[in-house]
DNA sequence: CCCCTAATGGGACTGAAGTTCCGTTAAGAT
DNA sequence: ATCTTAACGGAACTTCAGTCCCATTAGGGG
């Protein structure tokens, strides 16, 4: 299982090889909805995206490969956190755009994937370690800026309360398996908060 | 792929299948701790148990398989709710013991197979449904007590409470991949526990 | 516009997962 | 103790993921 090269270490980026990685990423996507991480073959990708197998297995090397290409085209793609002006209405707002992205019909099974290919591949591990990091640090800012506001103790961890938030959301979709509903988003976001209001998300302690 | 039939639906639950049930089991757990969910597979369980390959397949069908059935055992050797007469003490017992599961040596690839094993196989996320609901509703029993002893509001829902404690440590070990630590256990009871008696886990809001 | 070669593509090959067939073993009833 | 048959096991067979080899195509520099 030779590690693949990214399409960033290719030396013709051009034309065909970009159209290639698309249809691929593409196709990836479609089986993904379709048939999930543990039907995602790469033979039948490389049909679906009209491209022979084997230039398949040389740019993604596996499943996970795939997987995790999609995943840093997904984080390219990342919004600047909401800023309402109140702490609440931001930190709903995040947790509603989570359980829009569960409940879209190609970004939900995506995102599932993604996590699935995380448990067992380390590689898809560290892409996803990085996508949420990611997205944990951009929503960060809108705690501070609350902290800033006064409308939280001085010295709350922004990080870990946008964690706190999607927690429970990832914990009824991976562990218990519940469906994920608004009124979840809506009490996270409570819990965290009267949480948070009473200190208990300052740093050292 | 044939389902296959549950020892409890055997016609002779006797000697021999009893012994190759429990070789398999103890098989697909070593194989578990050293090559994960994904390097599991039935002609090595078979091989490792001694037993035939042919009688895996019947009796289990796939990895998934052998995932729930191992599953179904640990379920019946869950522990009942810690009772040390106060509330806290009680959470971080709960928070600790999930803790010590992580970390077992045999335990913690096994209920990392699990999660692995639900995210691309519909029985084994039912399995792993009903082994979490089961330890929720036993250790929500000790919520229950708190509220009667006035440490909570009237109307908390103790499975949720469970749930949020849970939840963090799942986050990292799922999403974010983190390693979990005694602080995140602490500091998921402390807040947990301030947004409880805030009265966020109160039933209907 | 032409050339060099990075990148792709077809097709044969390999090995392991999963299935089938049928003979053998032993649980449990009489 | 004997018999019936549920359950197990060995081995050949099938299928398909993954690899290898080499011919073909098309970026992109000159």
């Amino acid at each position: 299982m030779e590690q693949p090269s990214r399409l960033a270490g290719t030396v013709r980026p051009g034309g065909r090889t970009a159209r290639v990685r698309a249809a691929v990423l593409e196709a990836t996507q479609d089986e993904l909805v379709e048939r999930g991480f543990h039907g995602l073959t790469m033979d039948q990708v490389a049909v679906r995206a009209g491209v022979g197998k084997t230039t398949v297995y040389r740019r993604w090397g596996s499943p996970a490969g795939l997987v995790v290409d999609l995943m840093t085209e997904l984080a390219d793609q990342s919004v600047p956190h909401a800023d309402t002006g109140a702490l609440e209405g931001d930190l709903l707002a995040n947790a509603l755009s989570v359980l829009e992205a569960l409940h879209d019909g190609r970004l939900g099974p995506t995102l599932q994937a993604m996590i699935a290919a995380a448990t067992c591949d380390e590689q898809a591990a560290q892409g996803l370690r990085a996508f949420y990091s990611r997205r944990i640090q951009e929503w960060a800012g809108a705690v501070d800026l609350a902290v800033k506001r006064g409308e939280l103790p001085e010295g709350t961890d922004g990080a870990e309360v946008i964690r706190a938030i999607s927690a429970p959301l990832y914990y009824r979709l991976v562990v218990s398996r519940e469906p994920v509903t608004r009124e979840d988003a809506e009490r996270s976001v409570a819990r965290t908060l009267a949480a948070a209001r009473a200190g208990a998300f300052v740093s050292p302690g």
